[in-house]
DNA sequence: GAGTTTATTTTGACGGAATCAAATTCTCGA
DNA sequence: TCGAGAATTTGATTCCGTCAAAATAAACTC
C-alpha cells in the first residue's frame, strides 16, 4: 500500500481510498474488466461507484500507470504491466487472455510500415485463437488453420 | 451488380435486394460502420432495417466476403478487402482509418510467439497514431510524445 | 409456373458498456 | 484548520449490438 501511494503521489494524482483499492485490484487480477475490478474493490472497501471506476481507470491509463486492452466483442480489460512491450492472445471461445512476449523486440513495427503520414505511437497486436482447454473440449479440431492470417514482421532479420 | 450476385450464389447465400445493396455500399466506402452502410443502402433502395444490416454483415464476415475491424472505442468497421494480408492505421483524434500493407516478410508471427498452447488463427494488428491533418491542426504539436504511451517508454534499449 | 419449404426481413423491445451532468464529498496545500 | 479545486456519487442517457416473434421473400420441387 505504501508503494501504491507513491505511484500516485509521484504523478500528482490525489490519493483516495478508491484509487488505492483499484490499484490493488488491478495488481491482483490481470486482464480484468472495469466491472470485475469494481466488484473486487467492493469486497475490499465496501463500495465504489461505477463512475469512479471509469474515471479512475481512465486517469491511470492516461498517466501510464495502467494499460487498457479492448478486444472486439467484450468490455475493456485493464492490466498493470506497462512499459514492457507485450501483446495478447485471446481464446475465442472462453475469452481467456494471456500475455505474449513481443517477437520483434523493441517497438515492433512502428517505423517499418508505410505510415501514410501518420505519427504512430502504438502498435496493438492481438492474437486470436483457441486455448488448449477449449481445443480439447471441442475434440482437438484443427479447423481454422487452413487460412492463416499472417502478420508479418517488418524486420526480416531473425 | 452481376458479379455481386455471383459472389452470393457461389456461396449459397440467398440473393436479396438488401444484400446486394450492402455489398455495393461496402465496396463504395471502405472502413464504414454498420450505421453508415445502412444509410448508404437507404439512399439507394429506400429502406433497410437495422437488424438486416447486422445479420447480413455478420453473414458476409462468416463467409469470408467481408472483414470486420473493431477498433477500441468505436463501432465495428467493414471492408471488402479480404484475403490479402493488410492491417490498419487509425488516427486517434479524427478516427481516419487507412490500410497498411503488410511488408511481406515471409514470416508470419503466428508461430514465432510462445503460443501458450493456443491454436492461433489470426493476428490482428492496429497501429494507433495521429494523421498528418490532425498533426498540423494541433500546431505540429509533439504533445503526446511527452508522455509516451506505454511501451515506447521503457523499451529504449536495443 | 404454382405451391411448399426454408430463410430473410421487419418491428420493437432489450442488454451491456461507457459517458454525461449535477450535486455532494473529499483531498491537499496554504 | 480552512478553502479551493478535484474526486465521488447518483441517476439519466447514449451508443452499439442482440433477441424474439411475426411478416415477407427467395429457392426448390413438381
Amino acid at each position: 500500500m505504501f508503494s501504491n501511494v507513491n505511484i500516485l503521489r509521484k504523478r500528482r494524482i490525489p490519493v483516495t481510498a478508491q484509487r488505492l483499492a483499484l490499484l490493488r485490484a488491478v495488481g491482483a487480477q490481470p486482464h480484468a474488466t472495469a466491472d470485475a475490478l469494481a466488484e473486487a474493490v467492493r469486497s475490499e472497501i465496501g463500495a465504489i461507484s461505477k463512475q469512479a471506476v471509469y474515471n479512475t481507470l481512465g486517469t491511470f491509463v492516461e498517466k501510464g500507470i495502467l494499460r487498457r486492452i479492448q478486444p472486439a466483442g467484450s468490455a475493456a480489460l485493464y492490466e498493470a504491466r506497462v512499459g514492457d512491450n507485450h501483446h495478447h492472445l485471446i481464446c475465442r471461445s472462453c475469452r481467456k487472455t494471456v500475455d505474449v512476449a513481443c517477437v520483434v523486440g523493441e517497438r515492433p513495427c512502428l517505423k517499418a510500415v508505410d505510415d501514410s503520414g501518420f505519427q504512430i505511437d502504438e502498435a496493438e497486436v492481438i492474437f486470436w485463437g483457441t486455448c488448449s482447454e477449449c481445443l480439447e473440449k471441442s475434440g482437438a479440431k484443427t479447423a481454422r488453420l487452413g487460412e492463416p492470417h499472417d502478420f508479418c514482421e517488418q524486420t526480416n532479420n531473425p
